[in-house]
DNA sequence: ACGCATGTCT
């Protein structure tokens, strides 16, 4: 006894519980006993206040029911300790708890958001053999880490073997998942086939299902649709959008620069008496720290303290990037500094985003030193910072730095993703080290990651940059004939290829293709292509596209404007040309006093 | 008397 309570002690238990327990300890009779753990249970607002009452109750006799552990159980899940919740799990099952599906489908539940369905799947085996029939519940929690672990296929297979083999009935839930999986894998058709599948099988879809699917086509850019289908949820089926719904739409709107729309959607919110809470406005201060507005970000961050939300770490983190992005790396590192204030831990986020800004401020000593801070705090440098760090390297030229972190990154467990491997690609060739570029190009084959069009217009950019314009020709076939559709991008940098080359006429051939291809220039296509003219003193057809950039309301970038005046001051371009290029000099730029004396 | 699904950051 004395030594249990000193170990309640050191684990630091607030006396309220402490007595709370104590008092509870001596309750013999089973109601009291019961009423007792169900109301201890309410009052827990931690992990080791869950994990004392855990300990009283397994060394209570007779033991608590296996209610009261799976109450106990699911609120340390709720909190989110997985590792915690199983390993009470575990310790039920050697008590001889009798455990149910209750408890199985939580056991399992934390398995899964641990990244470990297979042990999910075991512990469904030993449903089985337990004669325990596992239910809507637990596939439910199967099938969702499967979703979780990016396993879309087995994850559908098990959804339509559930179906077909009637193992259960789906609910709404069940379709939920699905389509978050389907959503997740870009597959916004098939979510919206699943929900009209549920509509048919009566399975009404729920706030849920939209709100999904209306998440997921904001994040795919295809914002009229999610209105389509936000409208569609309202008028059509009358169910009314909650905080999550309006968060989705505002975050989508904010990310396209739509502050007008996002603001009578937020206004909306209001009437409709629903608030905003910390995500939303964390999302606001994101887009406007983005947009480089960061002074409304903080006017965000002052309005949302004043209506009494807390921003959280992902709040500030968005602050300290949008600090970053602007270069002013001493507000930032002041408001990570201040975090702990706050009483809010940094995280490997926070740590990434401070040292991302280091990086591209070209501050590549202090970035270090954020990298080795993070592992003395014992943070894990996740791919994210490895892929930001190597990228620093990179850029500074330190290209052996670089493959030390990409062999170390190895060495700790971290899988170099698809951004990994372009920044790599990127450094290579940007470092004159275009055959090795090629060479893990060549390395890599026909994996996943060559199938991806960004790695060929890095590749094709590098080659052409490093005068490899032959290379870039064979690249961009390769590309055809694998099936890939080039982007505006790849045209682009083909043509600056070309153009540095001073192949105008095969620049001129891919600019006319692009139309046709369904792939319309844009600007920059045509800021590349008239200072490939210029640079090459081929007048001919800069007239002409200038009149086209007109028409399509496009504006000259200030180094291709800058060179058009360098043209015109040394008379190779008739001052006649100047009415025209005033029409296509940018808003931002009329205001800048270096390019006021032009004409 | 106990268990499943939706939104913010690098």
């Amino acid at each position: 006894m004395m030594n249990r309570t000193a170990f309640i002690k050191f684990r630091g238990t607030n006396s309220f519980l402490l007595h709370s327990l104590s008092s509870f300890q001596f309750s013999t009779h089973t109601a009291s006993l019961h009423s007792n753990v169900s109301s201890l249970i309410h009052k827990i607002t931690n992990l080791n206040d869950a994990l004392n009452l855990f300990d009283e109750m397994s060394h209570t006799r007779p033991l608590p029911s296996v209610v009261h552990f799976t109450q106990l159980l699911h609120l340390v899940t709720k909190m989110k300790h997985f590792s915690s919740s199983l390993h009470l799990f575990n310790q039920m099952c050697s008590l001889g708890v009798p455990v149910d599906k209750y408890s199985m489908s939580i056991a399992i539940k934390c398995c899964c958001q641990l990244y470990r369905t297979k042990d999910g799947f075991a512990v469904l085996g030993c449903c089985f053999r337990r004669a325990i029939p596992p239910n809507v519940y637990i596939f439910n929690a199967l099938l969702d880490g499967l979703v979780l672990e990016e396993r879309i296929l087995e994850a559908e297979m098990l959804f339509k073997k559930l179906i077909k083999q009637k193992l259960c009935e789906p609910d709404v839930v069940m379709y939920n998942t699905m389509i978050k999986g389907l959503c997740k894998f870009g597959n916004n058709v098939t979510a919206i086939a699943l929900l009209r599948l549920m509509e048919q099988k009566h399975c009404e879809p729920s706030i849920v299902t939209y709100s999904t699917i209306i998440d997921s086509l904001c994040k795919d850019k295809l914002i009229d649709d999610a209105f389509k289908l936000f409208k569609e949820m309202v008028s059509d089926k009358g169910i009314l959008p909650n905080v999550i719904t309006y968060t989705s739409l505002i975050c989508g709107l904010c990310k396209f620069g739509r502050w007008d729309d996002a603001s009578k959607l937020l206004k909306q919110m209001e009437d409709e008496n629903i608030s905003p809470d910390v995500k939303t406005f964390t999302a606001l201060v994101d887009a406007f720290c983005k947009e480089g507005k960061v002074e409304e970000a903080e006017a965000v961050i002052d309005i949302m303290v004043e209506r009494g939300e807390v921003p959280n770490i992902v709040t500030y983190n968005s602050l300290i990037d949008g600090y970053c992005l602007r270069g002013e790396m001493i507000k930032a590192k002041t408001v990570f500094d201040s975090l702990r204030l706050r009483g809010l831990v940094p995280d490997v986020v926070t740590h990434s985003s401070l040292l991302n800004g280091y990086c591209k401020n070209l501050n590549i000593e202090k970035a270090e030193e954020m990298f080795h801070e993070m592992t003395v705090k014992g943070l894990k440098p996740d791919v994210v910072t490895y892929s930001t760090m190597i990228q620093g390297f990179f850029q500074v030229g330190r290209c052996v730095a670089a493959r030390r972190l990409v062999d170390e990154m190895h060495a700790q467990g971290q899988v170099p993703d698809q951004c990994t491997y372009g920044i790599v690609l990127d450094g290579l060739c940007n470092n004159h080290l275009v055959e090795g570029a090629l060479s893990l190009f060549y390395l890599v084959g026909n994996s996943k990651l060559n199938s991806d069009i960004a790695v060929y217009n890095i590749l094709i950019d590098g080659a052409g940059k490093n005068g490899k314009v032959e290379v870039a020709r064979i690249l961009f076939q390769g590309l055809i004939d694998k099936g890939l559709q080039p982007d505006v991008r790849t045209y682009n940098v083909m043509i600056s290829g070309f153009c540095r080359e001073g192949q105008l006429g095969e620049a001129k051939l891919l600019f006319l293709k692009m139309e046709e291809s369904g792939c319309p220039p844009n600007n920059i296509t045509y800021c590349v292509l008239l200072q490939g003219y210029l640079k090459n003193r081929h007048y001919d057809d800069v007239e002409m596209l200038l009149r086209e950039m007109d028409d399509r309301g496009y504006s000259l970038d200030a180094s291709t404007l800058s060179l058009f005046i360098d043209h015109i001051a040394a008379g190779l371009l008739d001052r006649s040309m100047l009415k025209l290029l005033g029409k296509l000099v940018p808003k931002e730029l009329l205001n800048d006093p270096s390019l006021c004396d032009w004409e």
